[in-house]
DNA sequence: AAGAATGTTATGTA
DNA sequence: CTACATAACATTCT
């Protein structure tokens, strides 16, 4: 489910519900039972998102590391929290609301050296105002990896993943086999211009569309889940109507129109 | 209702 | 040394 988009949501949701509050952290399953133990009751003093990772700052200088991986889920309750699901790692309660998380990868205490090493390997993220596009720009122009792989290594740029991938390069006619350093100055920026366009769409809506109702000929009230890409799990291309190339790449599948992007 | 899925890391092989 | 492939891990949704 998360790309860079959901991450940066729950940041800005549980900023507004549990900023500045005393909470109550708990873990049903017992799964996370020390940080848990440590953290309950204290105050959070921030949230902040970096790519698809996480961090929450707590008033006993804890930092709380969450990454959801393929499968990681934030679900938000009003009030009164149901019983936690069976799979529920990480439950956390103010008087208003209650975030519950389910399936991370990651979700552990973490200190400020190791939160200095996670960052070291990340590129910069489009979703943040400190973020240096010439950093993307230099990776890519001087790699010869293919930019569908580039575009998708956190260390390059921070947040995109296989959605976004197959849609950016799409928008920007560019072929996800082409080589980093056969894309020109400009078409690289443009490409950070298109991903950060993107990537903010997404939080906003709090989804991932990133085709044109207009275009389609479709209300906007009738798009369904497959009007939601121009490739992304296309079979034909929704734009041209030509058949849409699937591949595999570092296991996971990739997607593009021949006809539209230019290899 | 089996299977695919918006991730990452560690390890094995060429 | 690179770089690719494979497995492991997490759970939900169709």
């Amino acid at each position: 489910m998360p790309e860079g988009h959901t991450i940066h949501r729950a940041a800005a949701a549980h900023r507004a519900l549990l900023a500045g509050r005393e909470v109550a952290v708990s873990s049903p399953q017992g799964r996370f039972a020390d940080g848990a133990a440590v953290l309950d009751g204290q105050v959070l003093d921030a949230v902040e998102a970096h790519g698809k990772h996480l961090f929450y700052r707590w008033g006993t200088g804890d930092l709380l590391h969450v990454h959801l991986g393929l499968f990681g889920k934030f679900r938000q309750h009003v009030a009164d929290p149901p019983e936690p699901r069976p799979t529920t790692r990480l439950r956390m309660v103010v008087p208003e609301g209650a975030v519950d998380l389910t399936g991370p990868t990651a979700c552990s205490l973490m200190d400020e050296c190791g939160l200095e090493r996670l960052l070291a390997r990340l590129g910069p993220d489009p979703l943040r105002a400190d973020a240096d596009p010439e950093r993307f720009v230099a990776r890519v122009l001087r790699s010869r990896a293919p930019i569908g792989t580039l575009l998708m290594d956190q260390s390059v740029i921070a947040g995109v993943g296989n959605v976004y991938r197959a849609e950016s390069l799409f928008v920007r006619g560019i072929h996800p086999s082409r080589e980093g350093r056969s894309l020109s100055r400009t078409e690289a920026l443009e490409l950070w211009d298109t991903v950060r366009d993107m990537l903010r769409d997404g939080v906003k809506r709090g989804r991932i569309i990133t085709t044109d109702a207009k275009e389609l000929g479709i209300p906007r009230s009738r798009m369904r889940r497959a009007d939601r890409t121009y490739v992304y799990r296309q079979d034909a291309c929704r734009r041209c109507g030509g058949t849409v190339e699937r591949w595999v790449v570092a296991g996971r599948n990739a997607f593009a129109c021949p006809a539209c992007q230019s290899p």
